[in-house]
DNA sequence: GCGACAG
DNA sequence: ATCTTGTCGC
């Protein structure tokens, strides 16, 4: 594979929102309501992507939904055989390819360096940052209490993301370089799509998008 | 041996 | 992830 250029949205995420020229695609996958344990293989599963755009990410341009069945059971640092292909699948169902992919996942982060986040990039061909609540392998302080503080997060010697405050009195959110990405343009990428809400809002709608899903596919709503 | 362990 | 219980804010 050829080495891939880093990708960085000019002169910055929030400006490039605002003016109309940077989109967004995220991913969620939902489980069935009440399964017992962590996920095993096999097991009934909804994932939505979501296309945003604007200010903040408050444009949407575009979503899917697709339902399936989850590749292996839940293993930390093998989320990718279990939700990998379903996130391909909602991701490549949008209306067009999104600038950037924000994942529910670890980048660097990752035993083998290489989290979720950071393969769907690669796979989709597209620059991608990972959110999460927690570190999977990296190390770090936690930021100060305002919006935009942030705390580096390592892997041993090597810088792979930080803790982002996107929201005061809530607990930071984890910015994970991913596929082309650095930490920085990860930090600020979620920045940039935050603000009212601690998560990122294409994450938001992917999120919501799937849950609705679920509930359907469970005859717990009608539409 | 014990706890930790992305979603 | 999902659930539960409780609290705060719109």
């Amino acid at each position: 594979m050829a080495r891939e250029e880093r990708w960085r949205p000019a002169p910055s995420a929030a400006e490039a929102l605002a003016a109309g020229r940077l989109s967004v695609g995220s991913v969620f996958v939902a489980f069935p309501t009440g399964s017992p344990g962590p996920g095993a293989a096999g097991q009934r599963a909804w994932a939505a992507a979501a296309l945003a755009a604007g200010p903040a990410g408050a444009r949407p341009a575009g979503e899917a939904v697709i339902a399936g069945e989850t590749g292996a059971p839940y293993v930390a640092g093998l989320l990718g055989r279990r939700c990998g292909r379903l996130m391909e699948r909602a991701l490549s169902a949008l209306p067009q390819a999104p600038d950037v992919l924000l994942v529910d996942a670890t980048g660097r982060d990752h035993p083998r360096g290489a989290g979720l986040a950071l393969h769907l990039g690669a796979v989709l061909g597209l620059p991608s940052v990972g959110v999460t609540a927690r570190e999977l392998v990296a190390a770090g302080e936690s930021p100060g209490p305002r919006r935009g503080d942030r705390a580096p997060l390592h892997v041993g010697e090597r810088l792979v993301g930080y803790r982002v405050r996107t929201r005061p009195g809530t607990r930071a959110l984890l910015a994970h370089a991913g596929w082309r990405t650095d930490p920085d343009v990860a930090a600020e990428l979620v920045l940039a799509l935050t603000g009212r809400w601690r998560t990122p809002l294409p994450l938001r709608a992917a999120r919501t998008l799937a849950r609705a899903a679920r509930a359907r596919g469970e005859g717990r709503l009608i539409v």
